[in-house]
RNA sequence: UGGGGCGUCGUCUAGUGGCAGGACACAGGAUUUUGGAUCCUGGCGCGGAGGUUCGACUCCUCCCGCCCCAGCCA
């Protein structure tokens, strides 16, 4: 009954869940969980997965858990817990009071692992590490039993007690599922369930010197928490056949585990691991510098969730390996901002003005538009006076072709004030120009000139005795190739791509006054340059800008055009 | 030469035997007090070959290409 008011399946995983509603599979149930291992922060490609998961749970009035998959003591930390969790609720997503872990089910995997040794479908091995590689066989070639896999129950049971107890060294026995050496599926070689490893687990202390390895414990959390749907990426294809053995063999609710092709994006790194080897050696800034694709460092350069979420419903989710261009994310990121970001006028580059006519002293408060796509956002009085800045690349002693904006002898309007003309060019030793002097035509107060005379540019400007300073970074792609992996030379990898001029940083910005009050986090539209929130390097007396994204720019294209 | 997947505009993605649609990107135009936004227009695609069918992106066969798997990582 419900069904019929549902949107359509929009994805190949909906329509999976809607037949399983239809058919009663899981009682009609829908609970999906989101399980990341706690040993970095949370990136872009997280970020799809979190949709998913629990937007098919908002979708079909189910839940999503969080679930820590923290088996691997030696690579966990809590300070990644506490930011994953940050960010998962900033994105917009709540897992109420279903935060669980792993290794809260270490008591039950144990006992699990104690029923399966008794079914007589593990076993323990005395193999090395090596060793056990060697049995594995190839690709190819199928792998050979152990020596040790034809162990008593008995023995089983009695070695792998002891192994728990800590009798055993570090890497001298394993726990092994009995399964098929021979499997074309490497992953049911008789896979290792537990290892002997003594390190502090940032919950469990030193409860434990054995741990389950992923394919042991994924599943069967999965089981114990009563998920129905268990939404992975397509890496994990393969490891199907064994979570379904697991769960068959235990006989215990048996979640379906459904793969998706996990986001990439161009000129971009999704990897846990290089991003922590750029966080490492001093690639970037940290985890949250604003040049990381982690929601971390997203946030800090200005990207709203909203528009996060709205890319990760844009981009779809199929099966097929993807790279999604990131000009798709920013035009996500323009489309909220538009629509939201107040609109502000700064300039970054400052040149002096100088309105030869214009009383000095005199200060007026012109009325500006806070944002043109919403009008409820109201308007604000920005000072006018004498002198003013406007953007060093809004004035060309020489004109190119095309060129709208300011020139000598040139007349452009000054946005919400005036018309002006350029009548003088002051410049310093090498040529360069430093101060400009206009003149203004008072009838054109406020942007248009009575007598109907049109100008070809609108620029913006701050007024100098009322601007504020600001320092302002510019962003580029952090890699200078689409695709970072791809390297020229013989031993490089992904660092050999990192964009030296990734940041460009800018002091001496001058903007209007209103931003004074400016709050850490807030984002505005700069008119004419793009978006920009507040960092949290912020302080009392100097604000500091992040350039989220520029504004599109057809000038920069026309100009590019016409260099060749 | 093992097992598991995937191939639809430049990039994503819809399609479930009946005119191949959407988004982004790109190009052109209209409009504009942001060279923004908006609107219009345009080009561009079913990996290949056979077969079944009145009709195939869809079903069948073969071929080609790409990705994943030989951690006591997840």
């Amino acid at each position: 009954m419900q069904e019929d008011r549902r949107s359509k399946p929009t994805n190949f995983i909906e329509e999976i869940v809607e037949e399983d509603l239809r058919t009663s599979k899981y009682e009609g149930r829908v609970h999906t969980r989101f399980p990341p291992e706690p040993n970095g922060y949370l990136h872009i490609g997280h970020a799809k997965a979190i949709c998913i998961d629990f937007g098919i749970a908002l979708k079909y009035n189910g839940l999503c858990n969080l679930r820590f998959d923290d088996t691997n003591p030696t690579r966990e930390e809590q300070q990644y817990i506490d930011s994953i969790k940050e960010d998962i609720r900033w994105l917009g997503f709540d897992w109420k009071d279903r935060e669980y872990y792993a290794s809260d089910y270490y008591g039950q995997l144990y006992d699990w692992a104690i029923d399966l040794i008794k079914k007589g479908k593990a076993y323990v091995d005395d193999l090395s590490a090596e060793q056990i590689r060697e049995y594995r066989g190839t690709l190819t070639a199928p792998g050979r039993d152990s020596p040790f896999r034809s162990r008593t129950i008995e023995e089983n049971l009695e070695l792998f007690t002891r192994m728990r107890k800590g009798e055993f060294p570090d890497g001298s026995k394993v726990l092994r599922a009995k399964i098929d050496m021979s499997a074309g599926n490497m992953n049911m070689r008789d896979p290792v369930m537990y290892r002997i490893l003594r390190a502090t687990h940032h919950r469990t202390g030193d409860e434990w010197c054995i741990y389950p390895t992923y394919d042991w414990a994924h599943g069967q959390s999965d089981s114990i928490e009563g998920i129905t749907h268990s939404l992975c990426s397509l890496e994990f294809e393969d490891h199907r056949p064994l979570y379904d053995w697991f769960l068959d063999n235990l006989g215990v609710h048996h979640p379906q585990q459904i793969e998706f092709s996990r986001l990439n994006l161009s000129y971009t790194i999704t990897s846990t691991r290089k991003l922590r080897k750029l966080v490492e050696e001093g690639f970037v800034k940290g985890w949250d510098d604003p040049r990381m694709p982690t929601l971390a460092g997203m946030r800090r350069r200005g990207y709203p969730p909203e528009s996060i979420r709205n890319f990760c419903e844009g981009i779809g989710v199929a099966k097929a390996e993807s790279v999604i261009e990131i000009a798709k994310l920013e035009h996500f990121v323009r489309d909220y901002m538009n629509r939201n970001a107040p609109r502000v006028m700064g300039v970054l580059r400052p040149l002096k003005v100088v309105i030869d006519n214009y009383p000095e002293g005199k200060t007026e408060e012109l009325d500006a538009v806070n944002n043109p796509e919403d009008e409820s956002m109201g308007t604000r009085k920005v000072p006018f006076s004498r002198v003013l800045y406007i953007e060093q690349d809004d004035f060309r002693e020489e004109p190119p072709p095309k060129y709208y904006r300011l020139a000598p002898g040139r007349e452009v309007r000054l946005r919400y004030a005036y018309f002006v003309k350029c009548v003088d060019v002051k410049k310093n030793k090498d040529g360069k120009a430093v101060e400009l002097r206009c003149t203004y035509d008072p009838k054109t107060r406020g942007g248009d000139s009575p007598d109907g005379r049109k100008v070809k540019a609108t620029l913006h400007w701050v007024s100098a005795p009322d601007a504020i300073d600001a320092g302002v970074r510019l962003y580029d792609r952090l890699f200078t190739r689409g695709a970072p992996d791809e390297v020229d030379g013989e031993g490089k990898d992904f660092r050999a791509n990192v964009n030296p001029r990734s940041l460009e940083v800018l002091s001496g910005c001058k903007l209007e006054p209103s931003l004074s009050t400016a709050r850490v986090g807030s984002r505005y539209q700069f008119e004419r340059l793009g978006y920009f929130c507040v960092d949290p390097e912020s302080t009392e007396r100097s604000l500091v800008f992040n350039r989220t994204v520029s504004l599109r720019d057809t000038w920069a294209k026309i100009e590019k055009a016409q260099r060749g």
